[in-house]
DNA sequence: CCGATACGCATTTTT
DNA sequence: TGCGTATCGG
């Protein structure tokens, strides 16, 4: 059956498809079926003389590109669908760094270094270096590095760089670019890439090696890429080798949607590329095809805040709908009380199922109050992200010795298994094994096969480990390029003995290891058999299994059991909607976060996470805060988010009128909402006391509690401390107390308990 | 070399 | 609070 493209997209999306003379970009705002764009377009370039394999389409995650494959399938074949180009820029570069690892000094056999592996490394490295690990936390370290690579810098321009040096230096990390080289040399030496490397090492192929670009420009003829505001500029400088001839391209993306900077995402990509692209034909998707117009509006209003953007004015032709409700709790525990309320009057009495409703978070620690009170309420849930399959220990084990078999100077990998399970051989001997392998510039496997060459000072007993450990590595080696990956995981399982360890006993809590450790076999079962259909080249070997996984996440098992209310953070919920959102812990230091600071910058970055929250919502959203949160152990105060400000008070209405609400926020939806209604409390923002002014408010009343600052108190949880100041009116007064044993604490005076001492 | 305890420090996250 | 790493004693 032909496509209609006239009848089944608006004009600007159909004029969007059709155009393919030169480069485009695509502002789609949210909702405004970019998805749809793309896969009509990618129809049209295949009805219209390309290829599939002409065809590269470059999107975000595995998740999407599999969905987007399905919906072409079902418009064209599922055949030429398959034939397509189109996953991640990771996956799809590192199947050709596979194909010409030769190139670049690798072995096609390498690595992916996860950023746990990545940040091992770094740890060892700093070590070794004596620096103080204090300064150099290994979190930071690896984000500078990683900023670095994903500009392309290598470690020598690094080092050279004064910007950087200073940069460095301000943040007393001026050994960065010696960790960077070491870091560098350390991978190559290990055959490993990082996950920004297949950027890197595809961009240096394609700059160093015009005749492998030319073999690929020749077969990507047409480029497309889904997020562009969330690509780097390593992403960009490759495709733009790509396209730079033929500027066939197409990019899709919201510079309203930008939130991933923290992991190196350059907006500028996305705002000037008309600039790179000369002769770039733009489209604007404005219509909202998913929220009311209210959610539309309340979003457009609080995005008018950002300086840099591209200007657009989205709207929505269906109901205006409902404001957006602010919710105030007491407490989180409250907050979560309050959202399973609503859930379930919503469910019995508007008939929504469960899987209607989200519950959107600004971090991943904030989800269990929910858990619990949707427990309470006998609501099934399911949250999204966390630690993925692949993270847990047992399963990393067991990948360390495919990665060791496969590649046997997976450095990390080593460090991982060579003593697990126990076999005698220390900190002390692995060590030395590296520090020779480093001195003598040869390799991991080299040494540990032949310790005596290198005159290892280790005993005669160390060594007969060692040749053991060596012996069974060998052992799995000599297989590995023809047995089929199932086949070889379980003799490795067997015969490492891992097998043994885990089922040597019958703890309980080793019951989950067990049912991993099938699921994992199982999984390399079904590879097999899947990966043998498909492409029924023999044998499925244990490298294309690690291929597979290194660069897949727990995104892409998406298990859709039962009706479930989804609970998962703003940046998960990226590209997905529901018709009724929950953005819960709208508070200042949580969002915006407290990790922002000072910078304008992040500060946008996290008012259009803000948006993006609020864009998931085709019916109802509902902004919730709580003035005490249990956080790190703690109850503290907080206020609530300045976004809430942010958003135009005629698109948002308070859950219950009453006199609770005191804060700023709700007084003035209230006052500018329900106009001139009586006010039957004072707005309490404009009293709030000065620090040390010396007021009738430094003598806080309230029904059981009388403090003065100095005096001394005794909290039931922290101790003995000192009051330093009282601030705010009534039933919101603050104090915050110096306490001898925890530090300063900022409490409300009306839940603090305190006793007066002194 | 291993286990137990102490300490310190906390985003977001896909690849 | 709760996890991951550091350190100490056996």
């Amino acid at each position: 059956m032909p496509i209609n493209y006239i009848d089944e997209l608006n004009e600007i999306q159909y004029e969007a498809v059709v155009y393919n003379e030169g480069p485009s970009l695509v502002i789609a705002g949210a909702g405004s079926g970019k998805t749809r764009v793309l896969t009509y377009k990618i129809a049209y370039l295949l009805e219209n003389g390309y290829a599939p394999w002409n065809i590269l389409a470059l999107t975000f995650t595995n998740k999407a590109a599999r969905e987007m494959k399905e919906r072409i399938a079902g418009m064209v074949s599922e055949k030429r669908a398959q034939a397509l180009f189109m996953g991640t820029f990771h996956s799809l570069f590192s199947r050709i760094l596979h194909v010409e690892a030769a190139y670049l000094g690798f072995n096609p056999q390498f690595t992916i270094y996860d950023t746990a592996d990545t940040k091992s490394l770094l740890r060892s490295i700093s070590k070794e270096m004596g620096l103080d690990e204090k300064i150099y936390k290994t979190g930071a370290v690896q984000s500078r590095i990683s900023r670095a690579k994903n500009r392309l810098i290598l470690p020598s321009v690094y080092a050279s760089n004064k910007d950087i040096y200073e940069s460095d230096c301000r943040a007393k990390m001026s050994a960065i670019s010696d960790i960077y080289l070491q870091y560098w040399n350390r991978c190559r030496q290990a055959n490993a890439m990082d996950f920004d490397d297949l950027l890197f090492y595809t961009f240096i192929l394609f700059r160093d090696f015009p005749d492998v670009l030319s073999r690929y420009q020749e077969q990507f003829r047409y480029v497309l890429v889904d997020e562009y505001q969330d690509t780097n500029f390593a992403q960009h400088s490759i495709i733009f080798q790509l396209v730079k001839e033929r500027q066939r391209i197409c990019v899709v993306g919201d510079d309203a949607q930008s939130i991933y900077s923290f992991r190196g995402a350059d907006i500028d990509n996305i705002l000037r590329f008309s600039e790179i692209y000369s002769n770039t034909r733009l489209f604007k998707l404005e219509q909202n095809y998913r929220s009311t117009q209210t959610i539309v509006q309340a979003a457009n209003s609080l995005i008018k805040k950002n300086q840099r953007q591209i200007y657009k004015e989205v709207f929505s032709k269906k109901d205006p709908g409902d404001p957006l409700v602010v919710f105030q709790a007491y407490s989180d525990t409250e907050e979560g009380e309050m959202v399973a309320n609503k859930i379930t009057e919503l469910h019995q009495e508007e008939k929504y199922s469960y899987t209607d409703f989200t519950i959107l978070y600004r971090t991943n620690a904030q989800s269990r109050v929910f858990e619990e009170a949707l427990r309470r309420h006998g609501i099934l849930y399911r949250i999204y992200g966390g630690l993925s399959f692949y993270q847990r220990k047992e399963i990393k084990d067991v990948i360390a010795y495919f990665r060791l078999v496969v590649n046997p100077n997976d450095e990390e990998a080593f460090k991982r298994i060579v003593n697990y399970p126990a076999r005698n051989i220390g900190e002390v001997t692995v060590a030395k094994i590296l520090t020779s392998a480093r001195n003598n510039e040869v390799n991991l496997w080299e040494i540990l096969c032949k310790p005596l060459t290198y005159e290892l000072p280790i005993s005669k007993n160390t060594s007969a480990k060692l040749q053991n450990f060596c012996e069974l590595i060998e052992s799995f080696r000599i297989n590995v390029r023809e047995k089929n990956a199932y086949e070889m995981s379980v003799d490795i399982i067997r015969r490492s003995g891992i097998m043994n360890d885990v089922y040597s006993d019958n703890l309980p809590e080793n019951r989950d290891r067990k049912e991993n450790m099938e699921e994992l076999i199982n999984g390399i079962h079904d590879f097999c058999s899947i990966r043998q259909e498909e492409e029924s080249h023999p044998p499925v070997l244990l490298a294309d299994f690690l291929s597979e996984i290194a660069l897949l996440t727990d995104q892409d098992t998406d298990n859709n059991e039962g009706e479930r209310v989804s609970l998962m953070t703003v940046h998960a919920a990226k590209g997905l909607e529901f018709s009724n959102v929950f953005i819960v812990g709208m508070e200042e230091g949580l969002f915006p976060n407290f990790m922002v600071g000072e910078s304008a910058q992040a500060l946008e970055e996290e008012r259009r996470l803000f948006y993006v929250a609020i864009t998931r919502a085709k019916v109802h959203c509902f902004l919730s805060y709580a003035r005490i949160r249990f956080r790190y152990g703690s109850t503290e105060f907080a206020n609530p988010s300045r976004f809430l400000h942010d958003v135009d008070v005629c698109f948002l209405k308070l859950w219950r009128n009453t006199e609770y609400y005191t804060d700023e926020i709700s007084t003035r939806i209230r006052r500018d909402k329900y106009v001139k209604k009586e006010q039957t409390f004072p707005d309490t923002s404009k009293k709030i006391i000065k620090e040390n002014s010396l007021t009738a408010s430094s003598l806080a009343n309230t029904a059981n509690t009388t403090v003065k600052t100095g005096q001394t108190v005794e909290h039931e949880r922290f101790g003995i401390g000192e009051v330093l100041k009282i601030e705010g009116e009534d039933e919101s007064i603050k104090v915050t107390i110096l306490f001898k044993n925890v530090g300063n604490k900022q409490l409300l005076l009306r839940f603090a308990k305190l006793k007066v001492v002194e």
